[in-house]
DNA sequence: GATGAATGAGTCTTCATTCAT
DNA sequence: TATGAATGAAGACTCATTCAT
C-alpha cells in the first residue's frame, strides 16, 4: 500500500500550506519558499516538490476559498430575482477576496499568467456562472449598459482593493459594496432596493 | 560661491528624476536606486543624497502630478454645482492616478508611512479641498449617507486599481468613473445628470 | 521464483539505459539520475539500485560500444599487415568515441577511477590487443620510437577531442585520423600508403 | 584624485584573480564565484562586479598567457623558415595551454560563446598570425593538403588534451608535439627535420 | 557634493543521496 | 525490489546600503 507514504506527503503538504497561511494571515503575501520551508520544519526541496513556484502555492492557498466562492456563485445564479442574484454574486466575490487575500491576488491577475490547471478551471467556472447572472440582470434591464463580465470582475477587485487599503471593518465593506451595486445598476432604474 | 555646485546638484537631481520617470513609463515601478543611478550616469551615492529612500523618490516623481491634481481640486471646490464639483474631483483623482502610477501608489498608501513633508502637506491640502467638495455635496443631499472623506479616497483608488488591472482604455475609464459616481450618489436622488 | 522479478528488474534496467541513451544522444552527458528516473518512469531508487553512481551508468552505456570496439581490435590484431592493423585499431578507437560519447569519457579517464569490474576487464582486453598491434608495428619498424601503449591511447583520445570541438563531419574525421597516423608512424619510413 | 580608489579596486581584483589562480593551480577549474570570494576575503558582490560571469573570470585568468602566446606567434610568423615557424607556433599554443589550463579552455571553446571583447580580439589576432604562418608553410608545400586554420587549432587543442590526460612530463609533451608536427606535415615531403 | 567600489545578507533553485513504506 | 518523498547542502545571483576617497 502506498497509502501511508502518501499520507506522509500529504501531511507535509498540509504543514507547508498551514505555515504559508499563517504568514498570509500576518499580512505577508510574499510567499518566500525558503522561509516557509524553514518555518514549516521541512526541507526546501519538499516545498518545491509540492509547489514549484510561488504562483502554485498562491493558488493552492486560494483553492478552498475559490471553491466556496463557486458554491455561492452557483447559488447566486439560481436566485429567482436577477438583481438579488447579482448582489449575492458580487458580495461573495468581494468578501471572498477580503477573507482570503490570496484569492484577491488570484482574481486580480490575468488568467493566463502561470496559472495552474485547477485555477484555470475554476476561473472558467466562475466566469460561466457570472455570465448567467449577468445575462439575467441584463435581460431584466437592471445592469448599467456597456458593462461586461470582465468589467464587473475588475470593478469588484477594485472594491476589494479599496476595502483593503481602508482596512475596512465589516460594516464599511457593506457600504463599499452598496456603492458598487448602486454603481453597476442601470441608471434609469431608480434606486435599488436596500440590500 | 555655491551657486555652481547647486546648479550641478540640481542637474543631477533632474537627471535622476528623468531616468526614474522613464523606467516608470516602461512599467517598472520598482525604483531600484542602483539601477537608476547607472542609467542616469551618476553615482549611487548621488541618488541616495537626493532621495534617501525609495519612498522619497516615489513622492518626488509624483510631485508634479500631485500639484496638478491640487489645481483641479481647487477648481472643483469652486464649482457652482456641488455634484459637478464632486464629479470633477473624483475624475481628477482617478485620471491623475492613471496618468501617473506613482501618484496612485502615493495616494493608496497610509499617509504616515515614511511620507516626506511636501507630500504630507499636499495630502492635507487635497483633504481640505475634498472636504469642501464633500460638504457641499452632502449639504445638497447628493452624497450617499455614511461616506466619509477617507471612503471617497479609498473608493477612487479602488476604481483606479480596477482600471489598471483591466488595462482600460479611456472610454472604459469613463465607464468605471460613471459607476463610481453613481455609486457614491445618494440613492434617493434618481440618476445623476450625464457627465 | 525470482524469475519474474528478475525480468521486471531487467526491464527497468533497460528502460533506464534507453532513457539515458536518449539524453546522451541529445548531447546531454550530465547523466542526472533523478532526471533519468523521471523520464524513464521509474523511481530514483531503482536507478540507484542498478547504477549506484554516475560512473556505473556511464560505463553501462558505453558497454556495447566498448564490446564492439574489442571485436574490431581483435580483427586489427590479426591483420597480416602490421601497419594496416594499427590503422584499423586507431580508426576503431577514434570512431567508437565519436559514435558513443560515453565511450570517449570512459577511455579518457584514468582506469582506476571508480571503474566497475566489466570496464576494468575490457580495458585490460583492449590493452592486450593493442599491445599486440603495437608490438608488431614496432617490430616492423613502423612506429615512431618512444611511443608507448598509453601514449597511443592518449593521442587517439586527443584526436577524438579535436574532432569533437571541431564538430567535424566524417571526411574531416578521416583527415584528423590521417594526421594522427602520419604522426605516430616512424619518421624515416616515408609516407604511409593511403588508407 | 580617483587614483587611490581605483588602486583599492585593482587590489581587490588582483586578490580575486590570485585566489582563482591558486584554485586553478590545484586543478579546480570550476571557478565558483562564491567560493573564490570567500577565499579571497572579499564580498561576493565584489567578485561579481569585476567578473560578472565565470567566463569573464576565465578569460581574465587566461589573459596574460594569451598575450604571451601572441608574442610568440608574432615571432613565429617572422621566422625565415616556414616550417620552423609552424613548429614554433604549434609548440607555443600547446605549451601555453599546458602551462595555463584556462587558456586551454578558452581556446577549445567556440569563439562566440559569451566571449568578452579582449578575448575576441586576441583570438582574431592569433588567427591572423596563424594564417600567415599557415600560408607560408602551404606555399612551401610543407603542409598536409586540406588542413585549414581551424583544423590546426582543433588538432593542437586535441594534443593538449592528450597531454593533459596523460599527465605528461615535458619530454612526453615534446613527443606528442612531434607526433602532431609529423602529422600535419605534407605526406610527400619526407620526414621533417628533427625539432 | 559626487563617486562608485564594496559589502554581505538574502533569495531562489537544483540535485545527489537517503530511507520509510 | 521498487517507489518517490524528503532532505539540505550547495551554488548562483541580486540589491539596498555604506563609506572611503
Amino acid at each position: 500500500m502506498t497509502t501511508t507514504l502518501r499520507a506522509d506527503a500529504a501531511r507535509n503538504r498540509d504543514r507547508v500550506l498551514a505555515t504559508a497561511r499563517a504568514l498570509v494571515a500576518e499580512g505577508d503575501l510574499s510567499l518566500q519558499l525558503n522561509d516557509i520551508a524553514r518555518r514549516a520544519g521541512v526541507g526546501v526541496g519538499t516545498v518545491y516538490r509540492h509547489f514549484p513556484t510561488r504562483r502554485a502555492l498562491l493558488e493552492a492557498l486560494a483553492a478552498d476559498a475559490f471553491a466556496a466562492l463557486l458554491d455561492q456563485a452557483q447559488a447566486a445564479s439560481h436566485d429567482d430575482d436577477p438583481w438579488a442574484g447579482l448582489q449575492r454574486l458580487l458580495r461573495s466575490i468581494l468578501l471572498g477576496q477580503l477573507t482570503e487575500p490570496t484569492l484577491a491576488e488570484v482574481l486580480s491577475t490575468s488568467p493566463d499568467e502561470d496559472a495552474t490547471a485547477p485555477t484555470t478551471t475554476r476561473r472558467a467556472e466562475l466566469a460561466a456562472l457570472a455570465a448567467t447572472v449577468l445575462e439575467r440582470a441584463t435581460r431584466a434591464g437592471q445592469l448599467r449598459p456597456g458593462l461586461t463580465l470582465d468589467d464587473l470582475q475588475h470593478l469588484v477587485c477594485g472594491t476589494a482593493f479599496a476595502a483593503r487599503i481602508a482596512d475596512a471593518p465589516d460594516d464599511r465593506v457593506e457600504l463599499y459594496l452598496a456603492v458598487l451595486l448602486a454603481g453597476v445598476r442601470a441608471p434609469d432604474q431608480g434606486s435599488p432596493p436596500p440590500a
